[in-house]
DNA sequence: TATCTGACCTGCGCGC
DNA sequence: TGCGCGCAGGTCAGAT
């Protein structure tokens, strides 16, 4: 699933194949994937049609192609999304949503399976604090704007503006378990269920651990074990379970061989050898060590 | 205001 | 073989 590192694949991906290149003709193909741009698929199409990429830009995981019309085109890969550069005459993907050319001689195209991701065209807006909005160029600070989509949308770990204090702070006044925090994309962006699970192990944490309860030193650490596990996994070029991620060129990321709990349930902690569990949480799973992360007397679900 | 829950969506694996 | 069900999970609207 896309989470911060798959999405910065890609975002390179985009630098490399599709930042200067003019846009073509767009095709929609299924109106979900474009619901968010509310003037519609023609709409979308006539803005993007003759514009230039001018740079791709990250926040957690939300990315924007800007263009040279002083907008953006926001993408969110949501569970299924892939963004691909394929050949004009490459067969269609059978779950193909949009595509859009690109100089005349290849295509930008949007697929996506579960149709939880999707494409806008949206103004770019000064930040509130008037510094990068993101990761841009090549993985250097963008331009001081953002959609105001993405306005909520708090700084990336691996974001050098990120407040580290401020975030402890507001992480350590939270009523809530440290596992939800990790999920909530306006307190720290970029984290799923795969990277939340592995950071919590690394820092023997279990995910019910109310965050009120939380040294600022517990806090600060769980921080640098989220930033070394995003780091290596962008090294490998993220985790891909199935197909359904891949960078612009349809090319796999190998994490996934690199998980030491996520979705090893049954299988042998890597530090202690005791079981990995796999329990329901938030309408999904979270896998632990028993031994390495034992429940808190006073657990936050 | 802060926190939590369920809906959205499709394909796959499993049990019957 | 075919059917029904559960599961995967990021985001957001609505409920508490």
């Amino acid at each position: 699933m896309p989470e911060l590192p798959e999405v910065e694949v890609v975002r390179r991906g985009l630098v490399r194949w599709v930042v200067g290149s003019r846009l073509g003709a767009v095709e929609v193909l299924h109106p979900r994937p474009v619901r968010r741009h509310l003037a519609g698929p023609a709409d979308l199409a006539a803005r993007l049609q003759g514009a230039v990429a001018v740079d791709a830009v990250r926040r957690g995981k939300y990315l924007w192609l800007q263009l040279d019309s002083d907008e953006a085109l926001l993408v969110h890969l949501g569970m299924s999304g892939q963004l691909l550069v394929q050949p004009l005459d490459a067969p269609a993907e059978r779950h193909l949503r949009v595509r859009v050319g690109l100089d005349g001689e290849r295509e930008l195209r949007f697929v996506d399976q579960r149709m939880f991701g999707g494409l806008a065209v949206v103004p770019l807006e000064p930040t509130a604090d008037g510094l990068p909005a993101g990761t841009g160029g090549a993985g250097t600070p963008s331009a001081a704007a953002l959609p105001h989509q993405v306005a909520h949308i708090a700084r990336d770990p691996l974001d050098p503006y990120l407040d580290v204090e401020a975030w402890q702070r507001r992480l350590r006044r939270r009523r809530t378990g440290v596992k939800r925090a990790l999920l909530d994309q306006t307190l720290l962006s970029g984290i799923g269920n795969i990277y939340a699970d592995e950071a919590l192990w690394r820092a023997r944490l279990h995910y019910a651990r109310p965050t009120d309860t939380l040294t600022r030193a517990t806090a600060v650490g769980l921080l640098e074990h989220v930033r070394a596990v995003l780091g290596e996994a962008l090294l490998q070029g993220g985790t891909s379970f199935d197909a359904l991620y891949v960078d612009v060129n349809g090319r796999s990321g190998w994490f996934d061989r690199s998980l030491a709990v996520y979705g090893q349930a049954g299988r042998p902690c890597p530090r202690c050898a005791a079981l990995v569990r796999r329990e329901p949480f938030m309408n999904r799973s979270s896998f632990t060590c028993p031994t390495c992360q034992p429940p808190p007397r006073r657990a936050r679900w």
